[in-house]
DNA sequence: GGAATAACCTGGATGC
DNA sequence: TGCATCCAGGTTATTC
């Protein structure tokens, strides 16, 4: 499932082939890989063919494509989210389709010559779409690998992720006081801290030794600066092993699977001893998805 | 306004 | 073997 470091590996891996690559043709096969794009799958197709691309940037787990300025004051980009299943891969120019191919761009480098940046995408909750820049409100870089002060209108709300430069501790830790939900389900409100999904939210709360239902505001600033720790050493590995995949459902641009799966300590381990303590892994149901952790380790505070 | 929940979706795993 | 059901989870609209 791809979070901030699956994220950050497709978008590491795109830079170099599509900073100053012109889009010479754009082929949508599914309108619902457009589910977040304002018009129609032809108007996709016609706003982004013959434009030259900038940059490939990031914002937790949002994606997207600045476009160099055909206007004055123009400032424009695609976006894209990866949601549960999504792809971009770079395939050599005429290639043949990939499984659940969505969208795919033909497009030509100055100095790589032709390739296909191809969204493919099997649950469809990923998608593209065209998308005014606007400032950010902090002033600051809009993103990783993207050193303007703009950010798409689409990833405006969504807060810097931890391994940002811009990132506000100092705010992230007053948002955390003011609110009584589980801690766990803090960390995934990409609105307070952005790139934590399921996977990197159990191993988190487990590095850091936290019960994800206690309640945010429970924590003690030593526990909310401990966790904020935590959640960096486990994006930063998985980062360095090239983010976790458990299939065929996360892969880097040309197609390679990470290694980061063998790495976990309680994510999916569910009855296998808390390498810590040697407890079993227990997992619970949590809104429409689970929780794992050591019951032992990680104590509820109240 | 904040918090909780359902819905969207596909394919692999499991049970009968 | 074949069919039905469950499960995975990021985001957002809806409901409370």
């Amino acid at each position: 499932m791809p979070e901030l470091p699956e994220v950050e590996v497709v978008r590491a891996g795109l830079a170099p082939a599509v900073s100053g690559a012109r889009v010479a043709a754009v082929t949508v096969l599914d309108d619902r890989a457009l589910t977040r794009h304002p018009g129609t799958a032809a108007d996709f197709e016609a706003r982004l063919t013959g434009r030259t691309m900038q940059a490939a940037a990031r914002r937790g787990k949002f994606l997207w494509l600045p476009l160099l300025a055909e206007a004055p004051e123009e400032s424009v980009g695609v976006v894209a989210h990866l949601g549960m299943s999504g792809q971009l891969l770079l395939r050599p120019a005429g290639s043949p389709p990939e499984r659940h191919e969505r969208v795919r761009l033909d497009v030509q480098h100055p100095e790589h010559g032709e390739l296909a940046v191809v969204f493919a995408d099997q649950r469809t909750f990923g998608s593209l779409a065209w998308d005014a820049l606007v400032p950010t409100p902090d002033a600051a870089a809009g993103g990783a690998g993207w050193p303007a002060a703009t950010v798409p209108t689409q990833v405006v709300h969504i807060a810097r992720d931890p391994l940002d430069p811009a990132f506000a501790e100092a705010d992230f830790r007053k948002a955390l006081g003011r609110k009584g939900s589980a801690i766990k389900r803090v960390l995934l409100d990409q609105t307070v801290v952005s790139g934590i999904g399921n996977i990197y939210a159990d191993e988190s709360l487990w590095a850091a030794r936290i019960h994800p239902e206690t309640p945010a505001f429970a924590l003690t600033t030593r526990a909310v600066q401990r966790l904020l720790s935590e959640v960096r050493a486990v994006l930063h590995k998985a980062l360095a092993e090239g983010g976790t995949s458990f299939d065929a459902q996360y892969v880097n641009v040309n197609g390679q699977a990470g290694y980061f799966a063998h790495s976990l300590n309680v994510y999916g381990r569910t009855g296998q001893a808390c390498p810590r303590c040697g407890h079993p892994v227990v997992r619970v149901s949590f809104t429409n998805r689970s929780s794992h952790f050591c019951a032992r380790c990680q104590r509820r505070a109240s």
